[in-house]
DNA sequence: TTGACTAAAAATGTATACTATTTGTATACT
DNA sequence: AGTATACAAATAGTATACATTTTTAGTCAA
């Protein structure tokens, strides 16, 4: 029974670690979390120490677990790193991927497709978490995969905002990114190395640009009307 | 007390796997290592769960701990995927290092020198892997990092026999590495990254045909002399 | 001998009780 | 008032006992 709990607690402490349900840097209630899940602190933090490990929280000692935090110092190397990455990961996906796999990865993305046509935030983030990380798989490379995750933990957490459709330009923005996901389907399925890795960068591009607006969003205008409205209530 | 011990196992753990002192593939007593490092099993599977997530054992449903296996097909993504990540990791070293940090690796390349002229194989394996860390820590990339641990600890395991030096051949060899490692230092020093990238190439070849030898050894003579000689004896 | 079944054992996983450390709060003191 | 100290509550860490699962050894029948 609990042994079951265990896992479906791994896997929802990811899941909402992903979704700033629990937010950067908070610290985690050993207590708390163990009785919502119905298990023990025992194995709870057992899953803290594999978490520690995966990039998820930070360790400390004589005061317990953090979720690892996202600071601008970091962001800088994050937004330096990615292409390199994704698109090295992206290549070797399309020359090694199996016909399972992309039968796998094509039914990630009707899911994400759907989800994100119904506007469901946190669902269509971590759809689109798992089709990155099952191109990681495609790709047969531990040491890749193990880079290629953290920086899907901070691109998952940055683009919370992406998947938000207030706009129609959002919604346009949001219709690329799952016909780009669309294109790297095909190109990893017909083995198209190149094309793999221009679609990918193109991808990318896409989503700094809103992960750059989420970090440094536009600056409070500086001429409020409503100041003036309100003058004379001073 | 056995707060200490907890550490001081988590460490001993790593250096053992590493060395090849616990053999790649083979599966974890709990109850004899938690008696052996004087702490019980909790605190044990803590360390296990968190070694999981650093890529060094694998865990198992039911059936517990494995060192992280070396399987061929693993091998040629290993030789793949290394020079990419050694390289960019040395350049953003190179860029970011600070002058602490500097002087730590010195101090490293002092003891693995030392370690290297007295013929302390598992030691001098153990210090190297620690120089090439200390690199990784400098180019302060979080996400490469997660990569470039995981390819030395398969790199460390691998190069076991590299600091054991059985003929003038392997002397001069060792030298050459300690030579390279003083190079390294300097262009990281100097913050010459074109340089640290050329060098961080020579250092990786030299090693890479130490580690093929090892996967791949020369063959059994097939005119054994010795049989010859004992043709009487049958 | 081989195979299937069973019981004992060993080992893994979990819960709980206990210890140690940190954190918060109240009181005394300068 | 502000600081220092002491004590209490909360939280982290560990050990142990217990439950569950896997492995092993042994038995019997084909």
């Amino acid at each position: 029974m609990s042994k079951q709990n265990k896992a479906i607690c791994a896997d929802s402490l990811r899941n909402r670690i992903l979704s700033l349900d629990i937010e950067a840097g908070s610290d985690i209630d050993e207590v708390a979390l163990s009785q919502e899940y119905g298990i023990s602190r025992t194995p709870l933090r057992e899953i803290l120490h594999r978490l520690a490990g995966d990039g998820y929280v930070r360790l400390e000692e004589n005061r317990g677990a953090k979720v690892a935090s996202m600071d601008l110092s970091v962001m800088r190397v994050f937004f330096q790193t990615a292409p390199l990455v994704y698109c090295t990961v992206a290549r070797q996906a399309a020359e090694c991927r199996t016909g399972v796999q992309v039968a796998e990865l094509k039914e990630t993305q009707r899911a994400f497709t759907a989800s994100a046509k119904a506007g469901e935030v946190g669902e269509t983030a971590l759809l689109n978490h798992q089709f990155h990380e099952q191109i990681g798989q495609m790709a047969q490379n531990p040491y890749l995969m193990a880079s290629l995750k953290r920086m899907l933990i901070d691109h998952t957490r940055l683009s919370q905002t992406f998947f938000d459709p207030q706009s129609d330009l959002d919604q346009t923005r949001i219709a690329q990114a799952v016909d780009q996901h669309d294109a790297m389907i095909s190109a990893i399925e017909a083995k198209q190395t190149s094309l793999v890795i221009d679609l990918t960068l193109q991808h990318w591009d896409l989503s700094r640009n809103e992960m750059e607006k989420y970090v440094r969003p536009d600056p409070l205008p500086l001429d409020v009307i409503s100041m003036k409205d309100r003058r004379n209530a001073v």
